[in-house]
DNA sequence: GGCCAATGTGAGATCGATCTCACAATGGAA
DNA sequence: TTCCATTGTGAGATCGATCTCACATTGGCC
């Protein structure tokens, strides 16, 4: 337990100079003799020296931390982005802390309020809620960089790397459409507001623009977890006159979707047609495999993190906002609807 | 940008006491009289101060900080443990920093190097190695505790918390034998030396507990990912005696045995049965379903969390060395070999 | 009345790194 | 020879919270 401790006082009794002339060799700055930095610098290596981030913190009033509030590290979507954001990060010697808001805007709040007092350099964030979003601005205002991921919240002025919500779920039920299906299900969620909104959004405008009338009650809701979307397939597909087809909004939904309809004895394609939200490996597993809009994964965590470097480096432009196009992958889950 | 920064002197000088009077106010230590407490807590309020949590780690050497570093973020098994350990040390008003190693000892050394500069008050650690364990002990000399989890590295004297890899190993190989398998493949990694090698242990244990000879060509090696073990799988089932069942050490290497299974053109469990170490939610969307040997998963992380709270906390014990029991699964990925 | 204990409060030190400022050499130029 | 610019170094302040110590008040008790 001898708590070392190595600090810049040791290192310069040890070369025998001030803490001052200590600091300037090992960070060159200033006027310092060749000869007597060179003492400081073999010192310091002898002694294993290594500076007080704490201390640094505590001057410069900022850590090398980043702060990341996904809405559930155990989702893979954003433990990838976590793993990308923190690969990123390391190179630029930042750390990331993770906070996850389990999706409740409490939490979220709590956890920035107790953030906040860490001096974290800047945030990584997808906002739980769309509308409730004060302690959002309030952080932004205090000065600490935000980007938004996933998600954005209103009024919030900072970047934000999200996908083409709406085009993406556009393109899925056009491809249902384009293969004779019109009673169309809606697997969503109701706590992801803004995605979700957006790919309701999606699902409606492509009907509208074949031509097909929205029926509210081709849309079950439930919380984004596999046991919740479970049972609000049960109930999609209970009434008696039941889609042809279905649309989920997230991966945890689609997989809800597909251990629903198999309780219920539906096979895919051949009863129901399937056409999910993000991909997942899971999607290759099954029989058939499921065609999905798949969202470009490998580079929201990377341009966050780029963005945010920018930020903490003084970067001073108009928030950024990129969206990224989806891309639809054909699989096996989706059959072409015979008139009967 | 207005760098808002409340300090305790702003609160001192509101309530028109000194910043000592404050800071025995808000933390009631010492002698303060009740209307000068109520004063300065009623200022705090008001103007919405909180306590520079860097300020006060530089005097008491340690943010509320603990350091995760599994081997992958991205690997459920690691996602699923640093959610309950955050959410454990949430409600200690902890936070946790999580740095991936990749599986790399050198990215690890690297790691809790930098992670040791920012004054971390203890560590989880999933170690990648067993033997090059040098800077863990190092680092458990400067008196921080650390929890490894998964896997334990020699040499360092700390808490742990692992999951019987041997006895799972061979619960599952032994189920193998009781199908009449004899001819059983293994897949297993390289690199998280201590689980393969326990679990490779179990295995051999098994066999030879049924009389049947060890053979070194059923045994794949490769890296621990799906791409990896799909190539292993195929370079398993090319022999041309090829093994009637083959037992995967983990979750990935499942996967790919199921991927490359399948390219193969070989079905399971009719041309090949299957046990798989760690248990995944696709285990249950294949069909067949996947018999696995499922690690107790829920209860690591919280113990951890647990075991660390505790000393950091100060509790001075010997270590304590927590090994869990695992479960075997059974679904339908084991058929009873028939003598032909 | 005098004295000690209990109670309240503030000045200043501390944690470690860094920065400002003052001061000392040295050398070249006038 | 004198003076200023350049170069090199150290003393001390700073960041914010906390702790020690010393210094006031009170009140109770002999």
């Amino acid at each position: 337990m001898t708590q070392k401790g190595i600090t810049l006082k040791d290192v310069a009794a040890a070369a025998n100079v001030s803490r001052a002339t200590a600091a300037r060799a090992l960070n060159s700055y200033g006027y310092v003799g060749d000869e007597t930095a060179l003492r400081v610098i073999e010192a310091a290596d002898r002694l294993g020296y290594r500076a007080n981030l704490v201390a640094q913190a505590l001057r410069s009033g900022q850590l090398p931390i980043v702060g990341f509030v996904p809405g559930d590290i155990q989702n893979p979507f954003f433990a990838r982005i976590a793993h990308d954001i923190e690969a990123e990060l390391r190179k630029h010697r930042h750390n990331l802390l993770i906070a996850s808001s389990e999706e409740n805007v409490e939490q979220e709040k709590e956890l920035l309020e107790s953030l906040r007092s860490l001096s974290i350099r800047g945030f990584i964030l997808a906002p739980t809620s769309a509308t409730d979003s004060q302690h959002i601005v309030q952080l932004a205002r205090e000065g600490a960089p935000i980007v938004m991921i996933d998600r954005v919240a209103k009024e919030v002025h900072c970047d934000s790397v999200v996908v083409d919500n709406e085009g993406g779920a556009r393109e899925a039920v056009d491809y249902l459409v384009a293969h004779g299906h019109r009673r169309i299900g809606l697997l969503r969620d109701e706590s992801r507001i803004f995605t979700a909104q957006e790919r309701l959004a999606g699902y409606q405008n492509s009907l509208q623009s074949h031509g097909i009338t929205f029926d509210e009650s081709l849309i079950s809701v439930s919380r984004s977890t596999v046991e919740h979307a479970i049972e609000a397939t049960i109930r999609l597909f209970s009434r008696h006159n039941r889609p042809t087809a279905v649309f989920t909004v997230d991966s945890l939904m689609t997989q809800g979707a597909l251990l629903g309809l198999r309780s219920m004895g539906l096979s895919i394609p051949d009863d129901v047609s399937l056409v999910g939200f993000d991909d997942f490996n899971l999607a290759t597993f099954t029989d058939p495999q499921i065609t999905v809009v798949a969202q470009p994964i490998s580079e929201i965590g990377p341009l966050a993190a780029k963005l945010l470097l920018e930020r903490l480096a003084g970067k001073k432009v108009a928030p950024r906002h990129i969206r990224f196009p989806t891309r639809l992958i054909v699989r096996g889950s989706v059959s072409r609807l015979h008139k009967r």
